[in-house]
DNA sequence: CTGTTAGCGCTTTCAT
DNA sequence: ATGAAAGCGCTAACAG
């Protein structure tokens, strides 16, 4: 492989030329650019990233930290990363911390250690103490889908409680008012978030909330059936049933149809998320839309604007869920 | 950041003393191990990992590039990978290609110069050539779901006639005899060979394939869809329809339910690839698992064994699909 | 078993 | 505008 060195010796010029023009430098002369410009060509020069990095510190490159790899959530996430990344010239490393705090901790060291000019983090495990402490670190980094009031300007999150809210009233809107709630696990900042703006739209309605309509899961698609289970077991009455994501929807449905309930006729479902797969369900899954990809985009340009200094992109923190309707809820 | 420098410093001893027990170099004496270690605990020393890949042209990482992060398919495989390296102590640096000949190039050339020790490439969009002449670089890789002959050892793939095979056969096996097909495109590998697979389990039955009966689809949930409206356009008549991919499936199904088609009474589906969503989809879909995987893993192997020396690892390139029976097919 | 000494390929003052 | 020279933090002969 050609080295800045060989280039500069075909290009008679030094060094520190050969390396300006790499950088695009200002005060480079016309006629050096070009005598460089064709040596690089006809020794099919690439420069070392690795050496570059190591002389200046920077690489480039930012590092995307992920709990987990699979699941919609994260896919089209980081999907919208890389491209946006791309094309401002710009690489994304993405690694992941299979939501186990040490193991998410190594991760970030990692990607720390690769010189990554900044980072994106989607972490379950890593506490917000941690994070804080980070953020006096050197490397720049923005947090998806969590809210630390310390540092929130860097976070990028969704109006959990406007989503909750939104699809309780349309559950009331459509005629409901026994109203079953399947949460994710209140330790969770997001699931007590949608539960409160559940809450807060019964309220308005002047419904009462009830203790024993409500199931917590873990956000994954067993617990819907278990939720659904609890609620009949338990002789529970509800016409209808919010769900705290798509995939304990899509299980409380299944469920529902093992106890030979209709859906929606005998059973409405809503969910949260809008994840790919909620258009395959039958019935195709009514739910709160998550802009995933719209926020994953602003978390990269705000690294654009801060750390490549693109001046010019305006930040905005906080996203607005928005209801999608399909066909699994009942109207009255 | 403490360099090894001053650990050598405090430890007493020299910088290669140092970089041996950093290392795990044999010959170091048991005495300035310790003193080392003890040294590096009280800086808290963390090597710096460009530093040491400037140096050594090694970096205790893999490069993964895929053409799409998203997709159950990628998210699978992805997670495997990256779990499967971190357990041996390397790292994944993934990146995509954006199923684009050009980018994935980039991308290619990107890792090979962040000194990737090697690759792990699940990509559409780069020739056959341009591997085969990669294969000749410093950089070692294998290839997921692909199988060149010249580089066959590299290539880790699906036995994807047999997966044809089996899906028919099983349609055949429960008493369809007008089996309609809609493939990916023809233009890709594992297409035709699941469509091969699929003529070779008709005529071993005796059932002629009728040319009407086929739709070239690509891969997408739309031309699931699309097919369908072709195959009941064209007033073809058909029982069953084994489909190249669980995507193509899903929309199949939403396509016949349009046509008020009851599922799978009037029509029976089977899909391909066994994607998590499969068990979503009302009724649940009758499919061929794709192991993927296992094949992310073995292919790991591969790198562990051919570039890191864990010798014992035992290879195999081609894997085996099998049936997963589920509700999506009637018996006759 | 340990230390000395050159680099790895590039960036970056500092002169000129 | 250009060049010389000193590193960036580490590895790897080589010598002892």
């Amino acid at each position: 492989m050609a080295t800045i060195y060989e280039v500069s010796a075909l290009a008679g010029v030094s060094l520190s030329s050969v390396s300006r023009v790499l950088n695009d430098h200002e005060h480079v002369s016309e006629k050096t650019k070009k005598k460089v410009a064709a040596a690089m060509k006809e020794l099919g020069y690439r420069p070392n990233t690795i050496a570059r990095s190591l002389a200046s510190s920077r690489s480039n490159s930012v590092g995307v930290l992920v709990s987990e790899l699979h699941g919609p959530f994260f896919g089209s996430m980081l999907s919208a990363i890389e491209l946006e990344l791309r094309n401002a010239g710009k690489h994304a490393i993405i690694t992941a911390g299979h939501s186990d705090e040490e193991n998410e901790i190594k991760g970030l060291e990692f990607l720390i250690d690769r010189n990554c000019d900044a980072l994106i983090l989607l972490v379950d495990a890593i506490s917000d103490d941690y994070l804080i402490k980070l953020s006096k670190g050197k490397t720049p980094f923005v947090i998806l889908n969590r809210n630390i009031s310390e540092i929130r300007d860097n976070c990028f999150y969704l109006d959990n409680e406007l989503g909750g809210y939104l699809a309780a009233k349309h559950l009331i809107e459509q005629g409901h008012k026994e109203i079953a709630y399947i949460s994710g696990p209140l330790s969770k900042q997001d699931s007590t978030e949608r539960l409160i703006g559940h809450k807060k739209a019964l309220v308005e309605a002047n419904i009462c909330f009830k203790e024993n309509l409500l199931y917590e899961g873990d956000y994954l698609t067993e617990s819907g059936r278990e939720g659904i289970n609890f609620l009949i077991n338990n002789k529970t009455t509800f016409t209808a049933i919010a769900c705290s994501n798509d995939e304990m929807a899509s299980g409380a449905m299944k469920g529902a149809r093992d106890h030979k309930l209709l859906i929606p006729e005998q059973c409405s479902f809503i969910g949260f998320d809008n994840a790919f797969f909620t258009e395959y369900l039958y019935p195709q899954l009514t739910t709160i839309h998550f802009p995933v990809a719209d926020m994953a985009i602003m978390s990269t340009h705000w690294i654009l604007k801060h750390v490549y200094k693109q001046k010019e992109l305006v930040i905005k923190n906080m996203f607005l869920p928005n209801l999608i309707e399909r066909q699994s809820i009942q109207q009255y």
